[in-house]
DNA sequence: GCATGCATGTAAGGAGTTACATGATTCA
DNA sequence: TGAATCATGTAACTCCTTACATGCATGC
């Protein structure tokens, strides 16, 4: 990655059509940001670097007495989006708030460590209900990759919420066993 | 959250025992790495600061002419991480550059995007390797959550590596009927 | 003697979020 | 008339990584 991130979001989004700032936040915000999230002080001072660089051009284009400007992708900004596209990709990060309560759920009781996962477990099935709300419109669209990744991104968090529920039960289990026991 | 995150991770590292700074930072990234990470950067001021407001306590213990500072949780910050653990988790974020770039592979070649899923796919069967290799340590200490927590992250790569399997050979299946069919 | 590991630390900077400020438009 | 939405932007801040600096110990 020569650009920062931040830049091939816009890239990426602007190469699907021109938007403006506030609409690349918007279509970021029910979709791409369920694994890469974009923020306005990011978007905005991005924009105006992209363009200075010549990889976008901004067309003012007011809606009413309501200003706004337009980007759209240039030859020079396709073509460092493709190669982008064709390098391998790097990051990989996932912070996971519930994980690392659990990992240390040693210092409190099997029903705290069960409430976790159970918290973490809503949390992606909630993702999961925002995802499949939005599905049908990529589907009728025939949205190709952005469907593709749309679906995996339900069947991930279906999966995820599905083996929180398993650990959440195996660890009722083994506590219902040793307390009978003892 | 009032503290920052990494104070967490060091006074949960802590309550499974006294440690230095540099022993903390290894242990994480043999563990907690793939879902939470921390650098010397944070440790490091984040020890002093811990110390200061008494959640935790230093001392000097050099090993031959080398200076050590070994930690321990002290039992208010025994008492914070507690309360910690209770509190439902938060944050979850995910990012994955592979997926932004298959969300954005319409504008290169499907072999490009079949690269992608395929490097992604080696990446996670790479966290499977060695995610299975710190296991046996882990089963026959009877480590508890942290065991549970390393096999659901050999559950969850193993998962996410087939489901790039999958992603790949449709991808592929349906180029060459495209290409069949033209 | 040299590479590797143990051990602690900081400076610089990139990346990202939050909160705020501004102002027009739309719709109930 | 007031709330919601469209639209742009920035300042302050947190969080985090990278790279460097230092120095001792161990084992080849």
């Amino acid at each position: 990655m020569e650009l920062n991130p931040t830049a091939y979001v816009i890239l990426g989004w602007l190469n699907l059509g021109p938007r403006s700032g506030y609409e690349i936040k918007a279509q970021v915000e029910d979709s791409t940001r369920f694994f890469w999230a974009a923020s306005y002080g990011q978007i905005y001072p991005e924009l105006k670097r992209l363009e200075t660089a010549g990889l976008i051009g901004g067309t003012s284009s007011p809606q009413g007495g309501r200003k706004r400007t337009i980007f759209e992708i240039t030859p020079d900004g396709r073509e460092e989006l493709r190669r982008w596209l064709q390098a391998p990709p790097e990051t990989f990060e996932l912070r996971d708030e519930g994980l690392l309560k659990l990992f240390f759920s040693g210092a409190v009781e099997p029903q705290d460590a069960a409430r976790t996962l159970r918290a973490m477990r809503d949390q992606h099935l909630a993702k999961v209900r925002q995802l499949r709300g939005i599905e049908p419109k990529a589907a009728s669209k025939g949205d190709g990759y952005p469907l593709i990744v749309l679906r995996f991104g339900v069947a991930y968090h279906e999966w995820v919420a599905e083996a929180c529920r398993q650990m959440e039960q195996d660890l009722l289990d083994e506590d219902r066993d040793q307390r009978r026991s003892a």
